[in-house]
DNA sequence: CAGTGGTCTAGACCACGCG
DNA sequence: GCGTGGTCTAGACCACTGT
């Protein structure tokens, strides 16, 4: 055994997996556990800990451990099909969209190829499914390319992006970054998820025909349940090979 | 002050930020340090977990803390771009392969399409950047798909994808899936990262132009410093619209 | 061997959620 | 107020790295 806390790590992970402990279900408190498993209520911790990184606990300050739902996974599909975000419209998120306007500066500057200062809108997505916290965009575009229809009817982020795709069928280039980090605690805590939880962070840039950027999208996705799937296909495209 | 762990790791991330404590440096040792900030180990070592989660401390048992040096950012290119995998052959890319024949089980042979138990040449590559370990991959490929020349002469591991998709020019689908997870404790011991340090876990299938599953690479990629970035071209590529 | 980090203990006290 | 998790202490002992 490489250690008291992988062993209790293990057993628990064991009870989830198989069922004996349901999703939803409330783990006895730390104290209990630590109790049952001999061990000092620190070492125990560092167990739950290890179940957390693997999104299969959930801590909540104040009320106990809870077995983790296990909830639809997301995927985020690449490329052009970043319009249909899992199986698309059969699925039930709730979203929140909050607009704000502001000034390009830092990052967003580089990545919009704007000036500080300039006029950007941002809308601060936040989708949830089933009450829960899903995933977490925030999406800035120049202001003068934000049609007001644009600032009502909010649908899901990926939808949001449909749209803006939808109004500029013009757009040509799609560029994805995708990386791997630990959620800054704001992120941590609207997406409900442990400090420890690595999020896969998307920034998605697109630019239109005449090469003008017209879209920057932050995109955070809990680590534990989300994939980002990127599809090549050479049989139609030739034109990869000269790059 | 939300904790001392949070300040005395702010402190630590000034000095080591504005050039107080030098890449490649050593820390005083935890117990030093913990006299120092008047702490008890066990919070001082809270503090350098915080930081090694943003990747600024390299923890290395029975030597020390050093301060991280700042490697290069590694990229990864997506769809026909991971022949080039930074700027290509300009990198000192320390290599190790380690061939072993398998069999195949589990979610390799839903990944390759082929049944449990057949014959599997499996690489598991290393690559180092002066001595610092830089990523890791697990290629998997049919037995018979694996000529012998391949299993000499290794290569940096994207180059060792490249040899592959060299040998088969026909090679015609790609399929690259991202997520992002907390590394397995074999993946951050070889990697020397942080168990807290998120990896950009790539798994990457290409099929043949008869639509043969003809390589499966499982690469784990330290999330402080690696991307991996996809790029759509609609310009050249009317294809694409159709899928 | 000495010095380092890794794990663990058996407590203490604080902050949060809920009745 | 009570039970929960969150932070912290002041040690102990083990495992790894170098000489």
């Amino acid at each position: 055994m490489p250690s008291r806390r992988h062993g209790i790590a293990n057993d628990l992970r064991n009870q989830i997996t198989t069922g004996r402990l349901k999703p939803g279900e409330r783990l006895p408190s730390e104290t209990q556990l630590a109790g049952q498993y001999e061990v000092s209520t620190a070492t125990l911790r560092g167990a739950l800990a290890m179940l957390q990184g693997e999104g299969l606990v959930e801590k909540i300050h104040g009320k106990g451990n809870f077995v983790r739902r296990s909830l639809r996974r997301i995927t985020y599909r690449g490329g052009w099909g970043t319009q249909t975000p899992q199986t698309a419209s059969d699925t039930n998120l709730r979203i929140t969209v909050r607009t704000t306007k502001i000034r390009a500066r830092g990052h967003l500057t580089a990545l919009l190829q704007v000036s500080t200062g300039s006029h950007l809108t941002e809308f601060h997505c936040v989708s949830y499914e089933a009450k829960s916290p899903h995933s977490l965009a925030r999406i800035h575009v120049p202001r003068d390319l934000a049609p007001a229809a644009v600032l009502n009817e909010p649908r899901p982020y990926e939808g949001a992006e449909a749209r803006f795709a939808a109004l500029r069928p013009t757009s040509a280039d799609i560029r994805e970054t995708v990386s791997a980090r630990l959620p800054t605690p704001d992120e941590a805590s609207t997406l409900r998820i442990s400090p420890a939880l690595a999020v896969l962070a998307i920034t998605r840039v697109t630019a239109d025909i005449t090469g003008r950027v017209v879209e920057a999208a932050l995109l955070a996705l809990p680590g534990d349940r989300a994939d980002a799937v990127f599809t090549t296909n050479h049989a139609t495209d030739e034109g990869w090979t000269e790059r």
